[in-house]
DNA sequence: CGGATTTTGATAGACGTCTATCAAAATTCA
DNA sequence: TGAATTTTGATAGACGTCTATCAAAATCCG
């Protein structure tokens, strides 16, 4: 019934060849003719051949070895990622696969780029980084690739790069889905919305607060947005001291980090006043615990077991010269108090 | 700096016993003591060595052979399923995988053990099945089972027989997502909801609707549950009685499918007059044009794409006889005007 | 045409595992 | 102790691809 799949042997003998030219062909070595080729090919579409992949890695002993480079530092969602990368890493060496996880100063484009020009000159299969905003992390990726080294940009993307693929969201898009959410939650109802950021230059914040004010529309009132650097005690501060200054807030949007202190703060509230709507992202311990007390009311997640496994997947591909599959954007997820994930119990392992 | 990974002669070699013997412990194979399998392991460990599957399955000339059965009909979900899984299929074949995709006669358990009966007598390495909530299938997955054919249910689970692994939602927190979004939309003033079902005694609709009535408590009137039988004109037709009858109905919920009628019913309702808020289940085409154009405002998707890469990667592993990865249910995933994915021209091809 | 160059064929060893066979060694048991 | 049984060792061929080598054949070009 289910014969055995073609070899490159049957390849050559159906174009009339010998198994030498048939290798010189598909392997692209030199030293064959155009007709050569041309039987070939047309062979190998004739059977169907696929090249066995177990096969040429066991005769190369190939060893896949990428790197993943993220920024340090304590913010969770990144704990949350390297967590994820290094059981990724254990489950992968069945595949002959090794993952090296590297750590750069968070917000330092030079330290990325000193570290991209080092993984330059090892033999990788496959880079992937949280790309930085700036001409030096470009020309970072650019030297990757002169050594054919693919990159992928994760989280974070850099389109005028030379980068392969991009694993992450479309903040653009997250925010718009914060602004209809925003919609909903007044009931058709007006509103004055507090946006968080960490800094209004970091493109990603940048980004979200567009999408909301997109779908918000001239229907909402926007307070001044705060800039908080991403760090709790001032996230803490900044937001307490507008929901004192200005009572007519309905709405939190935190588009950045340093969540922790936005909870904190919430904690302190009053428990008979009717606290704003609060909408902020990436679903860590702290936000997960808060949204399940019903402190706060919506989490924009990034999936990042997905983004792990999909850039794996394309450094794989991208390696063996194969096709990408699924180069869509990852879709910002809404988590409710009521579809939350089960709770991973690797992360708390690995934290306590 | 990075060693050639160990093989079985390292192992061997290590444990001062012959390759025979080491591969006769690790591969389970009779004849050999204690104590020799004591030393073996004991190598392995010390080795950290890891069977490289690419050359086991090269000697073994290893092709996987999976079955996929799907309910046959006009359903749109299982169109879009049934697509996936023929994507996948054409881009496995570069791993030594191939899915037999089947359909079988849905709502129909006896024609769904016939065909479990009959590929229980093929060499297969694992069989994916929507099981409906009957004695029937349960028998057919132990025939499977008792073949040491690996079982994955698929979006429909039966807990209580011998399945290996469900892969699917759980349709009671997909209700109460729901039902907090309900909520929401209603920004904290009362509402009455219209129920719509295929069938109460479905199990997947009722638990639905149970979710969506754990977080919608006494807050909210909940109007009589109109079964529609999943028939796009039945549901149509019970809908907009309903809706003439019962003027004070400010949301629907859409547990089930024929939801190509709920659409052509909205679409006919007088446009200056406020239609209740519309929730409903499936990412499909005709859903995903009306939540486009504003028609009805939350889908909620059980994404087919990532049930049917899970799908596989249980299944390889299974046959693998390898550890699972990820066995928490999918999330239902919330999708807005705002974060819908980009449209699959994959889809709209193989229908065209 | 004749020499240089290009193309082709034949073949062999390696990768790590599986499977099988046969003889030698160790153990069990009467 | 001696025969039967179990355990062990040594080894060889296969899986499909890659890499390399060498000689033979075909083609090119002056």
């Amino acid at each position: 019934m289910n014969r055995r799949p073609p070899t490159l042997s049957d390849v050559a003998r159906r174009a009339g060849v010998s198994y030498a030219t048939a290798d010189r062909v598909v392997n692209g070595r030199a030293g064959f003719s155009e007709k050569a080729a041309r039987k070939v090919h047309a062979a190998i579409k004739g059977l169907g051949y696929i090249r066995n992949v177990a096969a040429a890695n066991l005769s190369q002993q190939r060893l896949y070895r990428f790197a993943i480079v993220l920024p340090s530092g304590s913010n969770a969602f990144f704990q949350r990622m390297q967590v994820l990368f290094a059981e990724a890493a254990s489950r992968l060496l069945a595949d002959r696969i090794s993952l090296l996880i590297e750590s750069v100063e968070a917000f330092d484009p030079k330290a990325l780029t000193t570290r991209m020009t080092a993984l330059a000159e090892e033999r990788l299969d496959g880079v992937a980084l949280v790309a930085s905003d700036d001409e030096q992390t470009a020309a970072g990726i650019a030297a990757l690739r002169a050594r054919e080294i693919p990159v992928v940009t994760l989280v974070s993307d850099l389109p005028g790069s030379q980068r392969d693929a991009y694993v992450g969201i479309d903040n653009v898009v997250a925010g718009r889905t914060v602004g209809r959410l925003i919609r909903m939650a007044h009931g058709g109802r007006r509103g004055r919305v507090l946006p968080v950021v960490g800094a209004l230059s970091a493109r990603d914040h940048a980004e979200r607060l567009t999408g909301m004010r997109e779908v918000l529309g001239s229907d909402f009132d926007i307070a001044p947005v705060l800039e908080g650097r991403d760090r709790h005690e001032l996230v803490q501060k900044l937001i307490g001291q507008a929901l004192a200054d200005d009572p007519e807030i309905t709405a939190i949007y935190s588009a950045g980090a340093g969540n922790a202190g936005l909870v904190r703060l919430l904690d302190s509230l009053p428990s008979q006043a009717t606290r704003p709507y609060v909408f902020l992202h990436e679903l860590v311990p702290h936000s997960r615990r808060a949204l399940e007390e019903g402190r706060i009311d919506v989490i924009i997640d990034q999936r990042p077991e997905e983004e792990v496994a999909r850039v794996v997947e394309h450094l794989k591909l991208l390696a063996d010269r194969r096709a990408l599959v699924r180069t869509d954007p990852i879709v910002p997820t809404i988590f409710l108090r009521e579809n939350l994930p089960q709770a991973q119990a690797d992360a708390l392992e690995a934290a306590g």
